[in-house]
DNA sequence: CGACTGACGGTCG
DNA sequence: ACGACCGCCAGTC
């Protein structure tokens, strides 16, 4: 194997750090590269995804920054992307997906967290508890 | 050693 | 919202 490529141990790291994303959730290449100390290597994760042969590595979790599916529509991985995140309750909408950032149903507006209270100013809008 | 490439990211028109 | 451009990093030719 001519390649000696990063040193194991940053490739181990990058991808524990992709494990850990937990189920249901998504992550941006860049995301993961900074999470996993290596700021600007996102294209570095998206090599070692390229190459990956690991089924129980959740490469489906992981997305561009902007949210959107990083394959071709005519590709066979898009498809089956989408298909792992819904599988996982994820929400994907036209090669996108919807993190909690976009509230797509009014029960997400309504049960939001404090952090955009700017509702709360309207009339009445207790905040609710699960 | 230099050019090209890629499951990227951010900016600009 | 979308595509064109440019910048980055590591690997391959």
């Amino acid at each position: 194997m001519p390649t000696k490529s990063a040193p194991d141990k940053t490739l181990a790291k990058i991808l524990a750090t992709i494990r850990a994303v937990p189920r249901g959730e998504v992550a941006g290449y860049g995301e993961i590269a900074r999470r996993a100390g290596l700021p600007g290597r996102a294209r570095m994760v998206a090599r070692i995804l390229s190459g990956n042969e690991d089924k129980q590595l959740p490469w489906h979790r992981i997305l561009r920054s902007d949210g959107s599916i990083a394959f071709p529509k005519d590709s066979a991985y898009y498809s089956e992307q989408i298909q792992r995140l819904r599988a996982e309750g994820v929400n994907v909408v036209n090669g996108k997906v919807r993190g909690r950032k976009t509230a797509a149903t009014m029960d997400e507006i309504l049960w939001a967290p404090p952090e955009e209270t700017k509702a709360s100013k309207k009339e009445g809008v207790k905040k609710a508890k699960s």
